[in-house]
DNA sequence: CACAAACTTTTTGTCGACAATAGAGTTAAC
DNA sequence: GTTAACTCTATTGTCGACAAAAAGTTTGTG
């Protein structure tokens, strides 16, 4: 769930401090939930429209219209803005406006060197704490994904891929790792729409699959292998090289 | 710089999509620096309250109250709370208003997995790229360190112990782990507020003037094990096992 | 005396309006 | 024909006011 909504209901030392509300009434109304859900509803329409490629790195997002789309008034369309802002899938130029982030080759190539680091560390952890229901939820999201592919619907197949990495973290249960490969996760459905060579299909189809049998087998060093390869895969797929941010055009038109 | 006004001057591609500003008219127009600046301020001032421990966990952060304060419209303040909020600094409870951050025992103990697994890398790329300046900018800020504990200005001590990790980050040269450490960073600075046992003192004061020393002479394993050394003695100065969560008051008065 | 209910106060959530600025379009001058 | 300055429009930034909800207070009852 992305738009953490953090109700947290479990606030420990809370008896030490007066300002806090004491009377912690366990699960909370249910009531407001609607009214929150409001806001993380046109959050993840936009979150989902990123990471589907149905909204383009550089594309202007302007609150009149977001406002007028989703119905609702700008202040509200603010918030989710600022929202994505801070999660860096788009960028807030000062009197501007909101744009579809578009990170950087070199930002691209911190984000893989960085899950080159985080993930492998993930699958170790993930194995450790392994459970049956663990499995379950990695072979259901895998069908999920498979299905997308049969239907032949890009659009899903970029996104669920993205999400398996994030569902990994979470499953692997460190909360600030989850929180990182998160962040990294949608950078690099940004990434790939800039830098993917068209000839190149982002994630091999079995990949995946592979990275489950050997968690389900407790192999961790394979996994860890897999997911490395992965990795590089899909990182040597891109043409980061290419366009260092301003094309010289009178090098193009020289003589 | 904490707070990332994010005024991007770097677009690359940008003759790919109409919608974005064709003239990127080099250096930003400057006087509307201030104008951000207003904002940034007033996160910066709370966030480093927060760091120094001047605003301990669990404190109510008011609208009405912090906007008079600063004397700005409740709307700013607002938005500064939603950014603290974003970054796990407060945690913010719909119709109730925002709190400073109380990181459970179990978040600890992801933050400092996490930071083991980090800190290792940035120290590796350290000192891949390391230049002369970077060593000099090491010390520099060593000596407000030093200059801090001199005149025992426990305060400072922490924030500038933080931010020296943060520091390493940022010259290290990746801009994904450098994010990720920096709210890594921040959370353990709650952390040792609501955990430190108090007979001992979070940083021996000389680590860092070690850690500096190996990255100076280029000594990466050296330089990894100090650091590793060093998280692991601030997490065991810390009482991670005591208080969980909810104190259970009929076992404390039973019999 | 304790507990519960109703009322009051305080605080947050939401919205619409106004001011300020950037970008586009237009006109004029060279 | 190109450039420069100016105007105009559309969009963002900012604010104050109103509505809704929670916390605190008072009152009444067992």
């Amino acid at each position: 769930m992305p738009g953490d909504s953090r109700v947290d209901t479990s606030s420990p030392l809370s008896h030490l401090n007066p300002t806090m509300p004491r009377t912690a009434k366990s699960a909370l109304p249910a009531a407001r939930l609607e009214r929150e859900k409001a806001n993380d509803e046109i959050y993840e329409k936009i979150y989902i429209a990123i990471l589907e490629h149905r909204l383009h790195p550089g594309t202007k997002l302007g609150e009149d219209r977001l406002a007028s789309i989703f119905d609702v008034s700008r202040a509200r369309v603010r918030e989710v803005l600022a929202r994505l802002a801070h999660e860096q899938i788009v960028d807030l130029f000062p009197q501007r406006g909101a744009f579809v982030a578009k990170p950087t080759p070199e930002q691209a190539m911190d984000v893989f060197e960085a899950r080159r680091l985080i993930e492998p560390a993930v699958m170790r952890r993930l194995i450790t704490t392994l459970t049956p229901d663990k499995i379950a939820r990695l072979r259901q999201h895998q069908e999920l994904e498979q299905d997308a592919r049969r239907r032949d619907d890009r659009r899903a197949v970029v996104r669920l891929s993205g999400e398996f990495h994030q569902l990994l973290a979470e499953l692997a249960g460190n909360s600030a790792l989850a929180r990182s490969l998160r962040e990294l996760s949608t950078l690099t459905c940004l990434i790939i729409f800039l830098y993917d060579a068209p000839t190149a299909i982002s994630c091999r189809a079995d990949e995946h699959s592979d990275i489950i049998e050997a968690i389900s087998k407790r192999n961790s060093h394979l996994a860890e292998k897999l997911m490395l390869e992965h990795l590089d895969h899909i990182e040597k797929s891109l043409s980061l090289d290419t366009s260092p941010v301003e094309i010289d055009l009178e090098a193009v038109f020289r003589d």
